[in-house]
DNA sequence: TTTAGCACTCGACAATAGAGAGTGCTAACA
DNA sequence: TGTTAGCACTCTCTATTGTCGAGTGCTAAA
C-alpha cells in the first residue's frame, strides 16, 4: 500500500509529465505549491516509486516518469474527471442542435467536436446495424441481370447491395417474393434475417415462385452483407502533433491500423456501459503501446448502440478526456433516444 | 531547343534520380551504359541544362536533382509508356473477375490494386452520382415525426436521407405524393430533380395533397443532399515510405488535406479523357509541392463517370505508373459499361 | 525522519576535424 | 572546335571531443 505522501508525490509527476512530456526531477516537484518537502526526500520516495514499478527511468540522470503501472494506479486511485468549461459544454451542444440532421451526421459530427475539445484524436463506432430489426426491403432491377436490394432498419439505416438477378425471372415474380419478405420479416433483427430464410421463409417461398434456388442465393446474399459497424474518426492527424510520434515510421504503423475499420472496431469497441480507459500495451497493439484509448458507450433506449472514444498519447490528460467523453456520450444517448423511441 | 545529347543526359539524370531518390552526379551518369561521354563533358552539359532551368542543385557540391521544369519535359517529350508485366496484368483482372461485387466494391478493391501494384497512394473519385439519373424514389417512415427517403439511380447507387415528416400528414398522403414523383421524375437527371420540382412537379402536387409547403421542404431537403462525389483511397500510408515524407510536419499536413473529401476531390478531378499529370506546384496546394498527381478517368458507354489516380513524390516512376493507370481505367470503364449499359 | 552536501552519471549541444562526393575552371588533346 | 584530364575548391556528413546542466544516490548531520 502507498503512504498519502507517495501518493501526493506520484499525482504530482504524472500532473506534470502530463503537462510538459518531460521527465519529471525532483526539484520541480519540490517546488509544486501542494507539496512541502525537499528534493533529496522525494528522491528518496521517487526511488521507492520506481522500485515498486510506479515511475521509470529513461536513463540514470533523468527525472522520472510514469510506467504504465503508474498511469494505471492514477486513472484508477488518484484521478476525479474534470468538470466542463461552458465552452465546452456549448460546443457539444452545438452538435446537437440541428434537429434533424441524419443520424450519421450527428455522429460525425460529434467526432469531429470531440477531436476539437481535446485535440486527440477521436473515434466513434456505431450505431450497429444488427441490433436494429428490419423496416422494409426492396429489391429494384436495374439492368437484365443486376438489381439493387435495399433494407431499411427500424432506425431509419440504409443498407443496398447490388445482386445478380436470377436469368429469366420476371417482375412479377420479384414483386411477389419481395412482398412476402416484407410481411414475414418486418421486425426482425437483421441478424436473424438469414435464419428466418432458411427455415420459414425458405418454405413458403418455395410454393410460390418458379426460380427457387437463384431467388434464395440472392437473397442469402443481400443478407450477408455489412456486418460491420461504420467507424467515423474526428482529427485524425492530432496525434501527430504529439512528440510521442515524431517518427515517421511509427506513425505509418499507427495509420495502418486506423486504416482497417475492422481493426479499429476490435481496438475500440466497448459493451461495458460506462467509460472505459485502456492504457499502453492494454490495447494489445504495438503500435499504441504508447496511447491510451478512452471509451464510452451510448445508447438508445438503454440499448447498446455503439462507442465514442478518444485515441490519445499515454501521457493524456485523462481528467477532461473522461469528463467529456461522459458528457457527450450521455448527451448522445438522450438524442438518439429522443429521436428514435417508438 | 535541347541537343540530342541533352536530352539523353537529362533522361538518364531524372531516370536515376527517380529510382535512387538522391543528387545525380556526372561521374554516375557517364557510368551508364547508354552514356559514353566523359564526366568533364557531361559537367558541361548539366550546367547548360540547370541554366535553362531543367536541373537544380541543393547546394553548390551536390550532383544535380531535376526541377518541376526538367520533370515536366521528361513527362511531355522524353518518357513512353511502360507496358505492364504479366503480374501486373493479372492483379487488375483480378479486381474485375468478381462479376457481382458491387460498384462501390469494384472501385474501392481498383483503389488497393492501384496502391498495392505502384506502391503510392491511389485514389478514386466517383462515380458521380449528379450525371445518373432518377430510377426510384421512395419514403418512409421512420417514426412519427421522421422518415427515410431514398432515391436509386439508373447505375444501382442508392442514396439516403433522414428528413422530418410534416405534422399530421397520413401514410396514403405520403404514398401518393411518391406514386407522382416516381411517375413524373423516372429518368430525369438527378442533377435536375430540384428545377423540375419547383416548375411541373410542384403545380401537380399543389392539387392533391394537403401539407403542401412542408411536404416541398422535406422534398427540397431530400433531393439536396450529398451532391459530392465518393473518395476512395488505396494505400494511404504508402506515401510515407518516400524520403520526401520523413517530417512528421509535412506529413500533417498532407493528411489534413487527405482527410478533407472536398479538397481531395477537387485536386484529383479530372475532365479531359485521357491521362493528366501535374507535377509539383502544378498542384496548386503547398503540402503537394513535392508530389506529382497522375490521373485517368473512367467512364461507362462513353459517359464520363470518374477519375482515378495516383498521388507520388515527383520523383515518381513516371512511365510504369501511368501504364497501369492507362490500363486500370479502361478495364474499369468496359466492366461498367458492360454491367449498367441500358 | 528529514535534509544538506557532494560526487557521479548521462544526455544535449557546440565546436572541430577529416573524408568524400561533386563541381567549375583551365589547359591540353584529337 | 569539341572533348577530356587534372586539380583546386566547396559543401555536406560523420565522428570525436569537451563542456554544461539536470538529476540522481549516498552519506552524514540536524
Amino acid at each position: 500500500m502507498l503512504t498519502e505522501r507517495q501518493l501526493l508525490i506520484l499525482n504530482a509527476i504524472i500532473d506534470d509529465y502530463i503537462t510538459h512530456a518531460e521527465p519529471v526531477g525532483s526539484r520541480s516537484v519540490s517546488k509544486r505549491e501542494d507539496i512541502e518537502f525537499s528534493p533529496a526526500t522525494i528522491r528518496n520516495e521517487m526511488s521507492d516509486l520506481e522500485e515498486l514499478g510506479f515511475l521509470e527511468k529513461p536513463h540514470s540522470s533523468a527525472g522520472r516518469i510514469p510506467s504504465q503501472k503508474g498511469y494505471r494506479y492514477y486513472v484508477d486511485h488518484l484521478l476525479s474527471p474534470k468538470k466542463l468549461t461552458k465552452n465546452e459544454i456549448h460546443g457539444i451542444q452545438s452538435v446537437f442542435r440541428d434537429r434533424f440532421s441524419e443520424m450519421e451526421q450527428v455522429i460525425q459530427q460529434s467526432a469531429k467536436i470531440l477531436s476539437s475539445l481535446t485535440s486527440y484524436t477521436s473515434i466513434v463506432l456505431g450505431p450497429e446495424v444488427f441490433e436494429s430489426t428490419l423496416k422494409q426491403i426492396q429489391i429494384i432491377p436495374i439492368s437484365h441481370e443486376s438489381a439493387v436490394a435495399i433494407i431499411v432498419t427500424d432506425m431509419g439505416h440504409v443498407e443496398n447491395q447490388t445482386v445478380p438477378l436470377p436469368e429469366g425471372i420476371n417482375i412479377n415474380e420479384l414483386e411477389k417474393v419481395v412482398n412476402i419478405l416484407n410481411e414475414k420479416l418486418k421486425g426482425v433483427p437483421l441478424i436473424h434475417l438469414r435464419h428466418k430464410l432458411s427455415t420459414e421463409i425458405g418454405k413458403v417461398l418455395e410454393k410460390y415462385i418458379d426460380h427457387y434456388d437463384s431467388m434464395i442465393t440472392l437473397l442469402n446474399q443481400t443478407f450477408l452483407s455489412q456486418q460491420s459497424e461504420k467507424v467515423f474518426f474526428g482529427g485524425k492527424t492530432n496525434i501527430l502533433a504529439q512528440p510521442e510520434f515524431h517518427d515517421v515510421e511509427r506513425v505509418k504503423r499507427l495509420f495502418n491500423i486506423l486504416e482497417e475499420d475492422a481493426l479499429v472496431s476490435k481496438l475500440f469497441r466497448s459493451d461495458y456501459k460506462g467509460i472505459t480507459i485502456k492504457i499502453g500495451q492494454e490495447n494489445r497493439f504495438e503500435p499504441f503501446d504508447d496511447c491510451s484509448v478512452i471509451t464510452a458507450t451510448y445508447s438508445v433506449d438503454g440499448k447498446h448502440m455503439g462507442t465514442v472514444g478518444i485515441l490519445g498519447p499515454t501521457r493524456m490528460e485523462y481528467p477532461r478526456v473522461i469528463g467529456i467523453l461522459d458528457y457527450l456520450s450521455k448527451d448522445l444517448s438522450k438524442l438518439l433516444s429522443a429521436r428514435y423511441q417508438k
